[in-house]
RNA sequence: GGAGACUUAGCUCAGCUGGGAGAGCGCCACCCUUACAAGGUGGAUGUCAUAGGUUCGAGCCCUAUAGUCUCCACCA
């Protein structure tokens, strides 16, 4: 029996390890129809933070609704090595010790990484075990692990092969806090606030001076000419002669190129081709030099005058802008606020850089991806417009720099021979390593989650849970990693299985705080979801952020909202104790309900569980949680906690005990997925209950439970005893005081079957039907069919008919307004037209009876 | 500079293919009624951002405007 009061503690403890003991979560049953999906694997840097708990959360509610319909559901779980992330914090570890990865050395320092993920993963672990998710652990997985290993070597080599991935010198982003290349997307630009600097550069064997404009004047040690634009006539005249670069000294010449923005600036601009992605651009076509003029760690280095040398980018550019400032070269000074790159993980002011890279060639990858959009194979974005944010990066997305300077990760797959320098690309070391040097590099960490949705199940090889479980049915994920993440693993699908990695590709939002900012560490509103899970209970949790959400949107932590999801729970807990108190000594409750037995709210109640289940799992298929829930909630809450349960404590007998079994278990089954805890623990204390709730099967609606007729006539019960205690309360009469009723017979059913309840619930201590002559006393209230004889106040009942006439004659001028209209009978369809009229036709009698009772009155 | 989202009750948000404005929380009044006071009953509250347009009919479709937010982009 359940306890009196629902302790969301208690019905969570132990429950979680059953299951898994149990080996429900397992896939392979093959005489199912599979379901599959992986987990986006968590980093292993840290904890699991709210966007964690809601991705995973609607991952285990599509689990869990997939096998109760039937499925063999593949749900694997994964985590990733996380590169720079796990790196940096790993760093940050020894940092505090006083000792860098460098007094270590990479092995040393590797060893310590694998520590750290050890301990994380162990973190992780008991965190999704908090949160309930029905993972396959059988079948887990590691970006690093020796399988995915040699995934992305394999991947590596014949994408190099193809000439997809080259090596190559190039302008990347530096990142001189981890010195690192970095991707174009692992750069964040925001606005800074910047300067902008004027210089004059004079004219050698001229008097003359060009303005330039710079925000960055530290690099013009590496200037290597100035830029006009071949149209710009101002500049005509001046074209290949030279001028002086006044931070150095150099004579350089003046070129002419397109690039260059006329109405920009002053129409001239330095050109730093080795930290500049344009001016490199600008380089290639003019074939100028290159000279780098900084250190990994963003100081100035050797090719800069010696006064520089070792200077931090920062400190230069002051010095450098004060001396220029003395040999009056500075013209002037701007405050500005511009577009500054910084790395997604250090923060720090990204340097762009001339460096040897490998990078992913994207265009022949890229049209592929897009081309698949256009056929049956597509990946479909749910909602759909995410796939417009799709396509429009992967049409237009830069070459790939996937090497980083880091020690965790995939190391590069690229040996250089000791000899002669050659290169060989290779899945495995070469057989006279002694004569190699292997790449220092490691790959980008998504280079390794790209290849996830086919590497977890085996492949390359052709393993059995690749053929079964391959392509997976639907990846869920927030649209912050839509870039990074979901376009790479469909292109790589695509190259190498041939198919779209999955069918569809749910996007959910991000969580933010109650005030709708993000949750950061520097502002310090991140909330813990154990936190909220130690206080509500994690159904609560769940429910909350899979209910309180809209597709593709983001979402704000609510604290009221998760403490109402709690009460929602406590309700269903309450009404299933009345049920089950109910239910209590009875015999035969598993047998088939005998519909002849069943009495008007009986099959009531039943003909909105079907409709109920009907709406819920439309909603549930098309993974429109918030609205699936929404039906259940109402039917819960109105239908049966409201109504049926307090109608059947009237006539309740053996048939309806059967009843309320079947629509309890049903309301438990369709928030199972939801809420599991709460959902096995009332399933365990049903009659005849299975071993677990994880086994059972989805409700299904039966039609032959449908009764159009008793909910009608339901329907008109709860409007009677509504509209009575709507009478008490405008009335100032207690809720229980005793009425008499009169009931008009105009309706064709019978009034004998409502009368229990009406009486009961309206607290009328005579029910009257039909008699002729109390229609024409003074003191009554009339609401439809009914009439309640009381003292009464008549001037409040003259107002209450007042405003209910107004209320028709309103309702009758819409109607007529459309009705007249002989454009609306024209155009508008047959149905409509006849509900209208058939409005027309109830409001006109509706109007007249209160008219008559109102003149009773005076 | 492009792209997208959002603007509905005091607050947070629903409103499915156009056909009588909804929920939760909050608020007011009454009630410890035998599952539930983390409750029940009844109630108040909206020129659906603004202006046009399409339509018999617009919160919903189209256009423009304003405000908020996000993403993308190399403008020195």
């Amino acid at each position: 029996m359940l306890k009196t009061h629902y302790d969301h503690n208690e019905v969570e403890q132990g429950k979680y390890q059953t299951w898994k003991d149990k080996g429900y979560f397992l896939a392979g049953d093959e005489t199912k129809t599979k379901f599959s999906m992986l987990i986006p694997p968590p980093n292993v840097t840290g904890m699991l933070h709210l966007g964690h708990a809601w991705n995973t959360t609607v991952q285990d509610i599509i689990a869990r609704y997939k096998r109760a319909k039937g499925y063999d559901v593949l749900w694997l779980p994964g985590m990733d090595h996380a590169g720079i992330a796990t790196q940096a914090k790993v760093e940050a570890r020894l940092r505090e010790q006083g000792i860098s990865r460098y007094d270590l050395g990479r092995e040393k320092f590797l060893e310590k990484a694998w520590e750290w993920k050890k301990e994380y993963a162990e973190t992780i672990h008991s965190q999704w075990s908090v949160m309930g998710l029905s993972l396959d652990y059988s079948r887990e997985r590691f970006t690093l692990d020796d399988g995915l290993n040699k995934a992305v070597r394999h991947v590596f080599v014949t994408l190099y092969n193809k000439g997809l991935i080259y090596r190559g010198e190039r302008i990347i982003n530096w990142d001189p806090v981890f010195k690192t290349a970095l991707s174009n997307i692992e750069v964040i630009h925001q606005d800074d606030k910047g300067k902008f600097y004027y210089f004059n550069y004079p004219l050698v064997d001229d008097s003359k001076n060009l303005l330039i404009a710079t925000t960055r004047p530290e690099t013009m040690f590496g200037d290597v000419c100035l830029v006009v634009n071949p149209k710009d006539e101002r500049y005509l005249d001046i074209i290949g002669k030279e001028v002086i670069n006044p931070a150095n000294g150099e004579k350089i010449p003046v070129i002419a190129d397109e690039y260059v923005d006329l109405n920009f600036g002053t129409g001239v601009m330095k050109c730093t081709p080795a930290h500049d992605p344009n001016d490199f651009l600008i380089g290639e076509r003019h074939h100028l030099a290159h000279p780098i003029i900084m250190n990994d760690d963003a100081t100035m280095n050797g090719n800069c005058p010696a006064e520089y040398v070792g200077l931090d980018r920062y400190v230069c550019r002051e010095k450098l802008v004060e001396k220029l400032k003395q040999d009056g070269y500075l013209v002037k000074i701007e405050d500005i606020v511009h577009q500054v790159g910084h790395s997604e993980r250090s923060h720090a002011v990204v340097e762009p850089m001339l460096k040897k890279q490998w990078f992913v060639k994207m265009g022949p990858l890229a049209k592929r991806a897009l081309e698949n959009q256009n056929t049956d194979d597509k990946v479909e974005f749910i909602p759909e417009r995410f796939n417009k944010i799709f396509e429009n990066w992967m049409s237009d997305c830069d070459d790939w720099c996937i090497s980083r300077q880091l020690w965790w990760g995939h190391r590069i797959p690229a040996y250089y021979s000791k000899k002669d320098g050659s290169i060989l690309v290779s899945e495995e070391p070469p057989a006279d390593m002694e004569n190699y040097v292997q790449d220092e590099d490691v790959l980008d960490t998504w280079f390794s989650s790209g290849l996830w949705p086919f590497s977890t199940l085996g492949w390359p090889n052709e393993t059995a849970d690749l053929k079964r479980y391959y392509p997976l049915d639907i990846m869920v994920t927030a649209y912050d990693i839509i870039f990074f993440w979901v376009s790479r693993m469909i292109f790589q699908a695509l190259e190498f299985t041939d198919k779209a990695p999955f069918k569809k590709c749910l996007i959910h939002g991000l969580i933010r705080d109650e005030q709708g900012r993000k949750m950061s560490k520097s502002l310090g509103n991140g909330i813990d979801p154990f936190d909220v899970i130690k206080k509500y209970g994690v159904d609560a949790l769940r429910y909350f952020l899979t209910t309180s959400t809209s597709p593709g949107l983001d979402t704000r932590y609510s604290d009221e909202k998760v403490k109402s999801s709690e009460a929602y729970l406590n309700k269903i807990w309450n009404a299933s104790r009345f049920v089950l108190s109910n239910l209590e000594g009875e015999e035969k409750l598993d047998e088939e309900i005998d519909l002849s037995k069943l009495s008007l709210i009986d099959k009531y109640i039943l003909t909105r569980l079907e409709k109920t289940i009907t709406n819920v799992t439309i909603n549930m298929e098309k993974y429109d949680f918030a609205n699936a829930s929404t039906h259940l909630y109402n039917f819960v809450y109105d239908d049966f906690t409201s109504w049926y349960l307090e109608l059947s404590k009237v006539t309740m007998n053996h048939e309806t005990k059967k009843v309320l079994l079947k629509v309890l278990k049903s309301i438990i089954l369709m928030i199972y997925p939801y809420t599991p805890f709460i959902a096995e623990e009332i399933y365990l204390n049903l009659p005849y209950h299975g071993e677990s709730i994880c086994l059972e099967k989805y409700p299904e609606y039966e039609e032959k439970y449908v009764s159009e007729e008793s909910e009608k006539i339901v329907s008109s019960l709860i409007s009677m005893i509504k509209d009575v205690r709507s009478f008490k309360v405008d009335n100032s009469l207690a809720p229980n005081s005793k009425v008499r009723l009169y009931l008009n017979h105009v309706g064709n059913f019978d009034f004998q079957t409502i009368l229990p309840y009406l009486k009961r619930f309206t607290f009328a201590n005579e029910v009257i039907i039909d008699d002729e002559s109390k229609k024409d006393f003074s003191s009554i209230y009339y609401i439809g069919e009914l009439y309640i004889e009381e003292d009464l106040d008549k001037e409040l009942l003259k107002k209450k008919f007042d405003e209910k006439i107004f209320a028709i004659k309103n309702e009758l001028l819409r109607g007529d307004k459309m009705l007249n209209n002989p454009a609306f009978i024209a155009k508008a369809p047959e149905k409509k037209i006849n509900e209208e009229k058939a409005k027309r036709e109830k409001y006109l009698k509706e109007l007249a009876e209160y008219q008559k009772k109102r003149d009773i009155l005076n």
